[in-house]
Parts: structure tokens; C-alpha cells; sequence
DNA sequence: GCTGGTTTGGGAAACGCTTTCCAGATTCCG
DNA sequence: CGGAATCTGGAAAGCGTTTCCCAAACCAGC
């Protein structure tokens, strides 16, 4: 029976002064060869690995924990996990921390302070290396307690300005832009944007993000034109219904996100207006599910793997004393927009084709 | 300036002595007090209670972890935390293993043997109390791996007959027979089924279950009706078209999950034949999602409560010594349909109308 | 062959906590 | 009132690592 086999059937209780008394060599030298420190001679370090492998070793991360008073885990954040926007972000976070050696711990506040605290709690007694708060929100109370640890923090597009804060930039502009000057190019002057919770900083700058592309060329957008949802599909399709109830009729809607723009979709199916053909619409984040929507949405995509990319750098260049960016404050994370079939010429500019015959369900209006 | 407010200035690395010298007792009894051991003076322990407040005392997870041997720590293996599907489990989960006072270190497969095994080992450095593996699929060599370490385990539909391993057993006849009956007591004769792939083993015992429900009712499926998909949307898609082009279509489709009916949903779309007017469509599984699907799905619900519920609860069976279920190695789900609106009389069976009055027939009906 | 410097490897002290052991104090019962 | 039983809190022994510090071993040079 080899070696190996005798280690899989034990239970992994096995410790370094196993590996130690079978390499004949002290416990100090073990852990020296473990950590792969360069001063132990090339055939002992061997003959470790050996024992080593043969007792079937794992070091212990909590007596590690202990004494190098790092965990190695990195907490994570965010508002809600079924949200759609949030496991590819997580993912993204989860892969990226893991190849670095940290594990990360989930937390979602689900906006209740009560959850939130304890969240917090719990990563103060596991001892988070540091934090990444993606909520996108701006949830003050949170902020002020985790500051107060300590710890190396992360927040997306603004947070206090201490030591230890770094912060991610996303420049919705950049998007944005894209997606305004894409419908102008396209012939629209008419566009309406569907925006998140105002009391929500991230919310408020994609608005003035969509104002100022407006503005740079031009357009005018009626107030009614701009109307507060909630980033979710509900309230999408309860934006969009204000829309159709407001008299003249927009020939495109931006959306703040795309669970927004999800919910536009549901209000249209419901009317004879068709999308792309009669109403163009744009999302915001590009996640996953708007590749399946009826039609696939045109929206400006965030891309998670960036933010996560740039989350798990700074929070490094927070913990690791002599990280290459310990220094830098600010993250600059990009956005662009994608095309797909949500978006078209303005109804009455182009003889109608296509599908439309199929595609039209019911020619009621809704009644309301 | 209260003591609070200086607790929370400093980084958290005060420790049982700091208590113990404020509150003039022993380490010992700060422990005891700590851990609620009723042998102290209750006098005292207001004294020590005290005292922890006011120096802003946080017991350190690793030193107890290390002391004890137990970590608080619940391994939760899923295979994509961007199905759908999982997100919600996930919160579930971690909603009830930290209400029970443990952490959720959570990993996904994604289907990679390679990830798999560093997610094991990760799980096993990290000392983690016990595992489910919720992955719906077989995946033997992770099951292999997992089983050798020693620690409690629970596994969905089967599991290795060993004492530490406990399995969920879903009850998926229960709810598929559910919507066999609904079909039939709608009228409908011919059902088609889009299985999920059928070497993962949930997805045969799905198509079993329809099967057996069809026979039961004397209802017979050409052999071109039962179609293997993939459990994705893009599959689901993909099988639809197969039933389009396969000569006769049925008028009801059962799918082996939610995701693939979504894809129906996509195919027909592209077609004349809608939903449920022309052709009825039952998902499984009850994901958030179906809630908002065009038009919401009718489908059998596998709760994600109910799931995770008895994962927790079947992990701290085998963690505790002395839980009162220890000793069970079954632990039951249980599965049920949900009728929205992708279910209706077959075509041919009904006067046109306005939806909305066939809609309100439906919605009168019920399922014995 | 001895001195002085450089490697190498081992012993032991942390890290922060739980838990056991034990001594002293108190209560109880005959 | 004496001995047993119960209770309380302090001291100390780990838990599995890392790391500091020192001793042994080695090498070169005189």
C-alpha cells in the first residue's frame, strides 16, 4: 500500500511535528521549508517534501492566522446576492483573490442596517485582511463602522478620504457618452433616461452622466423625460408606464441598469409599441441575462472582471506592506458600450420589414 | 470621552487579558462568562460583560478554532454561482448557517476538475466543519476526495452509504406528477419533455418521474418528444427547435429546469405559435426569475428554503455530537407546481378571446 | 591548529484562546 | 461539629504555527 493511500484514509489531523520527526529534522526547519525560505539546504528541503507528502500535511491556516496575525481572507460586500449583477462579480472577485492565496468571505447587506451590523461583526472576529464594499450604495451608517477598524477598505466611486480607503472610479461618462452619441448617430434627438434611486451616489452620477452627453450635443430632455426607478425590473416596467402615460412618446430610453432597461421590455411587450423597431432601449452593466433578452439589449458594459480586478489589487496594495500601488488612492475602471439588437433607427425613418408580423402579440393597448 | 467612543478608535487587537484586567477576574472567568457557562456569579458577569463592552472586546475566531478544533465553518459547493439557481440557495444557506452561528465558505466547480480539487484542498486547510455539495451532479471524483478527509457530508439525491455522509432525497415525482395532472386536467394528451443531460443523475430521475406520470395516466410519449438538453437556456432553445421541426408538436412542454424553459419560451417566440394560447410550458425548479418571464412560467417548486434548510440542518446533524437528527441519513424535500400563465387549455379546445379571459379560467383551476 | 565570520538548523517563545486541574471556600447532612 | 459534597476562580497546559535567537558546523586565512 503506498504511502500516499495511508494518508487519504486519515483524517487531516496530522501536524508538523509529524512531517518533523519523520524527516528527522526540527519543527522550525519544516515550517521553513514549507514557506519555501532560502536558507535551508537543498537535500533537507527535499527530504521535507518527502515527509511532507508521505503524512499527507496541511498546514493549519488558523494557527498561521494566529501568529502572522493575517487571515488571508478578504470580506466582499455587496447589496444583494439575487441580483443578477452580483455572482458575476463575485465570481470575478472570488477566482481573482484566490489566485493571489485569499479567501474571501460573502456578505450581502440586503439594505438592513441590522444584517449589515452583524456582517460587519462577523468579519471583525474572522479578521478580514480588509474589505471590499461594492454595494454601489452609499449606506453611511456601514461606512463609519467599518472605517472605524482600521483595516485596508475598498468602495466603489467614493468613499472618506483616509489612509486606508482606496476607491474605485468608474467612469460612467465614458459609457454613457457612447450610448447617447450611438442613438444621436442612429438619427434619435428624442431620449428619455430611466435613472436608479436618486439617494444613491451611483445612481445620481449615470443621470448627470446622461445630462451632460445630452447637453454636449445639443438636446433637450423634457423633465418628464427623466424619471427615478429603483434598478430593478419592477420598477422598470413602472417607469416606462409613466413614460407611455406622459403624453409624447420618447423614440429611446436609457436605463441606469439593466434590470431597469429588463422591465422596459416588459412594459413595451405589453403595448404595440415594438423595440427596436418603434422604441430603442439601452442598459447599463451588461450582465449576463441581457445576452437572452427579447430582443438582446444594447447596453454600456461595467465589466466585473475590471472591477474585481481592481478590487482585489487595492485591497492588496492596502495589506501587503510593499505592494507596487500601496500609494495609490484612486482606480480608474472603464466603461463602453456594447450593441446588440435593442437599439435602431427612430420609428418613421425606415419603411417597415421584417419580423414585425410575428413578432406582434397583442394589439390591444393596455387598459388603464 | 466615553469608553466606546475609544473602543472603536483602536484596531481590534484587544484581547481576554485586556477583559480580565479591567474587570479585575481571572482570564478563566472571562472565558466562562463569554461562553455563557453557567457556573459564574451573575454579579460578576455583569462586572466582566461590563468590561468587554468597554474595551471593545472581539473573541479571536483562529484561536478558538485552534483550541477547539472546530473552525464554525460550513463548506457549500455549488457549480455556478451564475446559474441562476444558485444564487439563491446560496443565500439561503448562509442565511441559516449563520443564524446557527456559523460562516459559509462557498466554492464553485464551474465544472473544472482542476478547480474542484483546489477548492478542497482550500476548504480543507481552512478546517472547515463539514461540507455540502450541492452540485446536482455526480461528479464522482470530487465526491471521492471529499469522502476520504472524514468530515461530515451532505449530498442531493445520492450519496456514498458511508456514517459520516447524509443525503437529500428529492421528492421530484411528487411535483412533476403534479404538473403531469395539471396538463391532463386542462385537457392536454400529447406533452413533450426536455430533459436535462442525462448523466448527471438528477436529470434522469427527472425524466423518470415524467415518464412514470404519463404512464400513470395511460398517456403514452413518442420517443421523439423526449428530448436531451443541457439544463441552459441556450439547450432549452435548441430543444424546442428539435420538437418544432419534428414533424407533430405537442401541445404542453414539461422541462427538466427553469432555464430551459426560458429557452422554449425564446424558441417559440420566434414562431407563431404562442404561449399558452397555442402550446403550454412548465418549468421546474421556481427560480426568481419565472416570476418575470413573458408570460411568468408555470413550475414545479423545488424551494431553495426548504433545500438549504435541511442542508444546514443535516451538517450540524453530523457536526454536533449530541443534535437530535444524528443519526439520519434521509432527509426528504419536497416538490410542488405553481401555476402561472404558461399553462392553458390545449389549442383547438376554446373560442378565442381576449387573454385576459382566458387568463382568469386558468387562474380558477385547480391541482389534485 | 586556532580565530573569526558565515551558514544552517534547532530550541523555545510567542500568538489568543479554551480547558483542565487544583486549592480554597462554602454548604449540607448526619 | 466533622467530613463529604459543591462551587468558585486562579494557574497552567496545550492547540499548530512562525520567528527570534543561539549553538553547532563549516570554511578561509593566519
Amino acid at each position: 500500500m503506498s504511502p500516499r493511500k495511508i494518508s487519504q484514509q486519515r483524517r487531516a489531523n496530522v501536524n508538523i511535528h509529524d512531517v518533523a520527526r519523520r524527516a528527522r529534522v526540527s519543527i522550525a526547519t519544516v515550517s521553513r521549508v514549507v514557506n519555501r525560505i532560502s536558507t535551508v539546504d537543498p537535500e533537507l528541503a527535499k527530504r521535507v517534501w518527502k515527509a511532507v507528502n508521505e503524512v499527507g500535511y496541511v498546514p493549519n491556516t488558523q494557527a498561521r492566522a494566529l501568529v502572522s496575525g493575517r487571515s488571508h481572507i478578504l470580506g466582499l460586500i455587496i447589496s444583494e446576492i439575487t441580483n443578477p449583477f452580483f455572482p458575476e462579480l463575485v465570481q470575478e472577485f472570488d477566482n481573482l483573490a484566490v489566485a493571489q492565496g485569499y479567501e474571501v468571505m460573502i456578505g450581502s447587506t440586503s439594505y438592513d442596517p441590522a444584517r449589515t451590523e452583524s456582517l460587519i461583526a462577523r468579519m471583525l472576529q474572522r479578521n478580514v485582511d480588509g474589505v471590499a464594499v461594492m454595494t454601489f450604495g452609499i449606506e453611511e451608517d456601514l461606512v463609519q463602522k467599518l472605517v472605524e477598524h482600521g483595516f485596508p477598505l475598498v468602495f466603489v466611486d467614493a468613499g472618506p478620504d483616509l489612509p486606508n480607503v482606496r476607491v474605485l472610479k468608474v467612469n460612467y461618462g465614458e459609457g454613457i457618452r457612447q450610448a447617447v452619441q450611438h442613438l444621436a448617430a442612429l438619427g434619435h434627438r428624442r431620449i428619455a433616461f430611466i435613472s436608479g434611486p436618486l439617494e444613491m451616489r451611483t445612481a445620481a452620477t449615470r443621470r448627470d452622466a446622461f445630462s451632460r452627453s445630452m447637453a454636449e450635443l445639443g438636446l433637450v430632455v423634457p423633465a418628464a423625460w427623466i424619471v427615478e426607478g429603483r434598478h430593478t425590473m419592477e420598477s422598470g416596467k413602472a417607469a416606462m408606464e409613466k413614460l407611455l402615460a406622459a403624453g409624447e412618446l420618447p423614440t429611446a430610453v436609457i436605463c441606469s441598469n439593466d434590470m431597469t432597461a429588463i422591465g422596459v421590455l416588459h412594459a413595451l411587450d405589453e403595448t404595440t409599441h415594438r423595440v427596436p423597431k418603434e422604441i430603442s432601449v439601452v442598459g447599463f452593466d451588461d450582465i449576463h441575462l441581457t445576452q437572452f433578452t427579447l430582443p438582446p439589449l444594447t447596453t454600456v458594459q461595467m465589466s466585473c472582471h475590471d472591477l474585481a480586478a481592481a478590487a482585489v489589487e487595492a485591497l492588496r496594495a492596502g495589506i501587503e506592506p510593499d505592494h507596487p500601488k500601496a500609494a495609490q488612492r484612486e482606480w480608474p475602471i472603464r466603461t463602453h458600450l456594447v450593441v446588440r439588437r435593442s437599439t435602431n433607427f427612430p420609428r418613421g425613418t425606415l419603411p417597415a420589414l421584417g419580423k414585425a408580423g410575428v413578432r406582434d402579440k397583442v394589439e390591444r393597448r393596455r387598459v388603464d
